[in-house]
DNA sequence: CCCGATGAATGTACTATACAACCAATAGAG
DNA sequence: CTCTATTGGTTGTATAGTACATTCATCGGG
């Protein structure tokens, strides 16, 4: 490497600063923290976007079997017994179609068990099945390993505000 | 609705809480703290996993025209003039190829400009155009208003430490 | 001067997704 | 009780994003 880019290891851009929004304008600023507030929004943007975009390459380093999609969905259904897949669309925002798609092929692989509900027959209300609990079982836990390798040295403290940090931010959804 | 599922409404489930793996276990905990540990690593591997799964279709709502994969990686462009391709692969954790079409895409789309490197004939060296520019400002202006919305009634102490957080949980990265 | 390494493009295939059209069942209005 | 609007779900179709493998060109060191 002879020629010098800035490169990512060179300049990671880990300091909070000022995107393309923050030209000196002349309206007088609503509040006198603005800037601050600002900065922060602009970062908390950033590196959530930028999560976002590793998490599929992260969960199929983590789990090669078990793909980021199935994984969540399964989770939910775990989480949220009896869950239907309306309730799978509404919670992550997906077609309805989707997320019969992605239920068939958990179904197919013997993961998720369909049941009709017998007080709405139009209605599917969604149990993991025995291999299915197993699997997600399994995924969780490699997960779990590499986030806690990840957040080895965080204070408790540390971690619980950040966790409920992104609890409230999740939860603003509107 | 007469039929009374644990619906999304019904049981948010915020609280968290242990998932599969919390059997208890004979061998002594490494150390004392690790049940709280453990429970916080959960949460912020449940709310991580579930902002990206929503990214898409909130970017959808945002900014219908330029793709949030678009966006972030002009924004990389943007934010570290003269990076390559390669630069962007590694940051987002994706494959040459896929970072090539996209690249080919922003071009055809006259938002990125591929200029040769004259010392090393293999690099590219990538640069926002005018147009690209504009087009940067206006979405992450966009987005800034989405974000800052969902942010209003943080405290600009929380906004900065959540940002603190994401910062130094990002560059974690092994 | 060759040879391994590096940056990038292309061929190919697959997954996730949305939108639209559709079907079936329910719940209300009259 | 019947008609109609609503709701839950599936299927048809199209598209975007991605990876893996291959290929090509260039660079750098023996």
């Amino acid at each position: 490497m002879t020629t010098q880019h800035p490169h990512e290891t060179q300049q990671p851009h880990n300091t909070p600063r000022p995107h393309g929004t923050e030209q000196p304008h002349d309206t007088q600023p609503p509040r006198s923290t603005d800037a601050g507030r600002s900065t922060a929004v602009d970062t908390i943007e950033r590196e959530l976007t930028a999560f976002a975009r590793r998490a599929r390459a992260t969960a199929a380093r983590l789990h090669p079997d078990l793909p980021l999609v199935s994984y969540t969905l399964l989770a939910h259904i775990h989480d949220q017994q009896g869950c239907r897949a309306t309730d799978l669309a509404t919670h992550y925002m997906l077609d309805k179609s989707t997320v019969s798609r992605q239920l068939t092929t958990l179904e197919k692989l013997g993961l998720v068990e369909r049941r009709p509900d017998p007080a709405d027959q139009r209605v599917q209300v969604l149990h993991p099945t025995a291999a299915g609990a197993a699997t997600l079982t399994a995924t969780h836990a490699s997960r779990h390993a590499a986030y806690q390798e990840r957040l080895a040295d965080w204070s408790e403290d540390d971690l619980t505000r950040f966790a409920s940090y992104l609890l409230r931010y999740n939860n603003s959804r509107t």
